[in-house]
DNA sequence: CAGATCATTGCAAGCGCTTGCAATGGCTTT
DNA sequence: AAAGCCATTGCAAGCGCTTGCAATGATCTG
């Protein structure tokens, strides 16, 4: 009945269940933390200790003392409709079957947050720090890699990685759309591209290609926020009043892509005869909207995986060969273009 | 170059920042943990030492020291698609500000997962526990309440609250939905139901406004698992077979409505003359798509927000008056009912 | 001007666990 | 039967910080 902060009954501690199961502290640690060291009898005495004393361990001085955290840090622009989600939740089932927890930090869509972030991974020692955003400032990168600690950079590749880095090649991405869309016959694709660093890297990719074949520069509009319905809708309404209608538009989320597909809709617009509509991310809205959105799918979950198997490498005292580790991607093809 | 785990350069400690700026260990301590008691002048020099040495906080040992962990673990079912994420996000917002860390606990959507998550937010220390599933088990209640940290069940309002809860009445959704329903004059309900305990205390709510007010028994159909856009598709094809037909769908979810909503107009039923619509949760979607949904709104993002602060009350020794803290819903009223 | 008050600071004893090293005793091996 | 090996266990020295208590000097107070 009491609110809890009150009744301060004292925690057990190791020492106690020692006494009880009459072995030294040392060999309860090592009951937990190295269990093939202890004597079977020796273990089931000390396993009805801890049940008879409710002991649970205190990893804060555990961690003091071994100066292993088993916290890992995942930052992540923000959870609201996130297309990381998946790696979070992957990392978060994997990790804690190996009895790490993950501090989620959320950075905010321009990251202002990384840094204090970092710090407050740090400054709980964590083992690694898994970042989906990107870490522009030489001062942190620097700082990072002066800790003993592991860092992996998701979602993209960079060239030089702070340690690791595990997604796929936004540009590459890029590229095969425009090649796709090439060879569906479309001339005219106008792009909707978020100002985001990795959308712009899809964007030049896929104008690259697009102009390298002989295409024209494709038309556009860039949007400043993270992208939504709205400004999918917004978009639409504004491409109808170009001088030339383009007969496709790429758009840097299935968000985006959905606004486009519901206001042509409404508007009467046939999808993909008069107007085609490519996403990227392959929402689960993605496939059981009318008409089925085609888009790019991402492993997502993949990439969270990965990035625990790079810790779990690590962890063993492997070396990682390849600093770059691509996951790939897949065009998926529906009826919307 | 190396990968970060070779380099081991040494990380500087409290006292060489002490040295540093000529003063003890403790000066240094409470710069950071209570900075009014150190003179200008003196924290000029030590902030200085900080920034020379490049020193970051061990919050382990300083946990260890002051049994304090600026720990928060946060369990939710999951994070993919969830109706939670907002209040998540609230929460790591707000708590950030604070320099609290959140741990991010997936209990699955059976919370199978919560007793370990529990220990491990415990053996952490953690200084709350925030809870969005349900904790049934009377031993893992009583383990939490042992210990001196706050808990928080949220998104319900259970009568003996392990120690404060922040939600709504689910049963009063239900109700309120069958007296909007009443209301607009429809007659025969079917319900589609998760077997969540929730939705489930939802629909109690509606069967018993409903037949209260001298309606029939309404038809229904459960799903055992999480709530897809499949199983509104699914539902709605075995709705048409019924012998009396509903004029009136009432979903557990959003995600439920949204399928039943895409398969309607696939079939060519008029939405809501035909056949109405309510869901639940009032996702990003609701007021996006064709025809518009009519659903239940929830703050999520309030709920996250007075969580914090109940943790902010406690922390400054107050008293939590009521253990209930109810945020309400809104029931929204579009297009399709 | 003596005594009291206050703002700063340092001392040192922990906080609860981990782990290198050494000790113990039972088994093998030759 | 002596020597060597191995599995198990205990000892005790930390891990890096916090904080009650006491000391110091400065500023007030009457």
């Amino acid at each position: 009945m009491a609110p809890s902060m009150s009744d301060d009954r004292k925690i057990p501690r190791l020492d106690e269940v020692a006494d009880r199961a009459g072995v030294s502290a040392a060999t309860v640690s090592r009951f937990f933390n190295n269990p093939k060291m202890v004597a079977a009898a020796t273990a089931e005495r000390i396993r009805e200790a801890v049940e008879a004393t409710g002991y649970v361990p205190n990893l804060l001085a555990g961690g003091l003392a071994s100066s292993r955290s088993r916290l890992v840090a995942a930052l992540v622009p923000d959870i609201a409709q996130s297309i990381f989600n998946a790696t979070v939740e992957a990392m978060v089932n994997e990790l804690s079957v190996d009895g790490h927890i993950v501090m989620l930090g959320l950075t905010g869509i321009d990251n202002a947050r990384m840094p204090d972030l970092i710090s407050a991974a740090l400054a709980r020692r964590a083992d690694a720090i898994i970042v989906t955003g990107l870490v522009n400032d030489p001062a942190l990168r620097d700082l990072m890699r002066s800790r003993n600690v592991t860092v992996i950079e998701t979602w993209g590749l960079p060239d030089d990685p702070i340690d690791v880095a595990v997604g796929f090649s936004h540009r590459a991405v890029g590229q095969d759309i425009a090649r796709f869309l090439r060879g569906r016959g479309y001339r005219r694709p106008h792009l909707l591209t978020a100002t985001g660093t990795r959308a712009m890297e899809r964007r030049q990719g896929f104008v690259d290609d697009w102009t390298t074949a002989g295409g024209e520069t494709p038309t556009e509009m860039t949007f400043e926020s993270q992208t939504r319905f709205g400004h999918g809708r917004a978009a639409f309404r504004a491409i109808r009043e170009l001088p030339t209608r383009p007969d496709v538009i790429v758009c840097s989320s299935d968000w985006l892509a959905q606004g486009v597909l519901v206001e042509a809709m409404a508007a009467g617009v046939r999808v993909p005869d008069e107007l085609a509509v490519v996403g990227f991310g392959n929402l689960a809205l993605a496939a059981e909207m009318r008409p089925t959105l085609t888009t790019v799918d991402i492993d997502g979950a993949r990439i969270g995986r990965e990035a625990v198997d790079v810790l779990r490498r690590r962890a063993a005292g492997k070396e990682i060969p390849d600093r770059h580790i691509d996951v790939g991607f897949r065009l998926i093809a529906r009826e919307s273009a």
